[in-house]
DNA sequence: CAAATTTGTTACCAAATGGTCATAAATGTG
DNA sequence: CACATTTATGACCATTTGGTAACAAATTTG
């Protein structure tokens, strides 16, 4: 069985770069959100027209479908790496966490979150999606602070899982945050300073 | 000089009271945000025609604008009460995040939030609306942490604007963690978390 | 009762929306 | 070269959008 699409290398051949048309989309989405984006302003953003659009991704939102997780796979490569640097876990958790509130602030937020708190509530499959890279960051990060624990370099008494659960809501509020602050000074040392009420 | 509009009684009266309106456009662009919103969804929850909708509060985004200074208003007004109920500083505190956890989870989360994710980035009034309120809370806050500090029952080493700032940050999580989960269980003791942190 | 004034209702409008389809263009295959 | 196949383009479509204006209804004032 190939599960994998049959390249028949037959017919016209695409005048696109599938990943750079999904990168397009996504940054549209991610700064208009989904109802605030309409088919031509994917089509100015991508250069293509909405038939292309159609018949390589589907209707409005499969394509939105496809540029969430063309955002989730990204961002996560981008800052996993940050949590193995050191050999101290505390470390890679600092490093991780000021990797992430500088992306937001230069990004000016996090399509997760846009996209939690636009279309959660009335899409089932976006609900599900960031759930699902929800639960996954949240493992990463009860790990984090399990080993953290572990060594001694976080001497607060509590359940990994609930201090990630902690992370998880202060790093959402973050990407809200931001959207509203000129002076991102003010909240670049919030993660910095939930953490070190932990040691 | 009489600031106050003054009151003509002359002409047909309105068929309406303009609370019962706010409140329920207010509910409406609450859940679905301002560009998910159209004018005949808040002709449906308001039961006025579009016509009366105009001439009584103006257009879309000034109708925005009221229900969202509305929603502020009264907010605040139900959630400050909540922190002179006791003697001690940190029971009002923690009174005062229980009770605003409580309504995060129960309203499904916070319009200024929302708004805040949708809007701020491009609506410069929408912005400094909230920008002005979160100034209030985060003062609100700020005055309720340092009586804690200075009573002993906060004994962590921060000066209390930042740890308020750690608080609206992770109130702001709150409401946007609520969007995405049916296990609020998970999320509602966050916010007493970061404070058990503080004691 | 008549005039003035305000509100409610309906019809209307141009523009934009998401989406489809026929057709043209570009490639591999026989 | 003719054919099959895929992609690109632009015309087309019904519906919805936010917004306006004309007119009818209800009330106070004179």
């Amino acid at each position: 069985m190939n599960v994998v699409e049959e390249q028949k290398n037959v017919g016209r051949p695409r005048g696109f770069e599938e990943d750079r048309v999904l990168d397009a989309v996504m940054h549209t989405f991610w700064n208009q959100g989904y109802e605030g984006t309409s088919l031509k302003d994917l089509c100015t953003a991508t250069g293509l027209h909405k038939g292309s659009l159609y018949q390589a991704f589907g209707d409005k939102h499969q394509l939105f479908l496809k540029a969430l997780d063309y955002y989730m796979d990204q961002s996560f490569k981008d800052v996993a790496a940050s949590a193995y640097l050191h050999d101290s876990p505390l470390a890679n958790l600092r490093s991780l966490l000021e990797t992430i509130t500088t992306k937001c602030i230069e990004g000016d937020g996090c399509m997760v979150v846009n996209s939690l708190v636009e279309m959660a509530p009335h899409d089932e499959e976006v609900k599900q999606m960031i759930d699902k890279s929800y639960a996954m960051k949240q493992r990463f990060l009860t790990d984090l602070i399990d080993k953290a624990q572990r060594v001694g370099e976080i001497t607060i008494q509590q359940e990994p899982a609930r201090l990630a659960a902690v992370l998880m809501v202060t790093l959402a509020g973050l990407a809200a945050a931001v959207k509203g602050f000129s002076n991102t000074e003010s909240i670049s040392h919030v993660l910095d300073d939930v953490l070190s009420s932990w040691v």
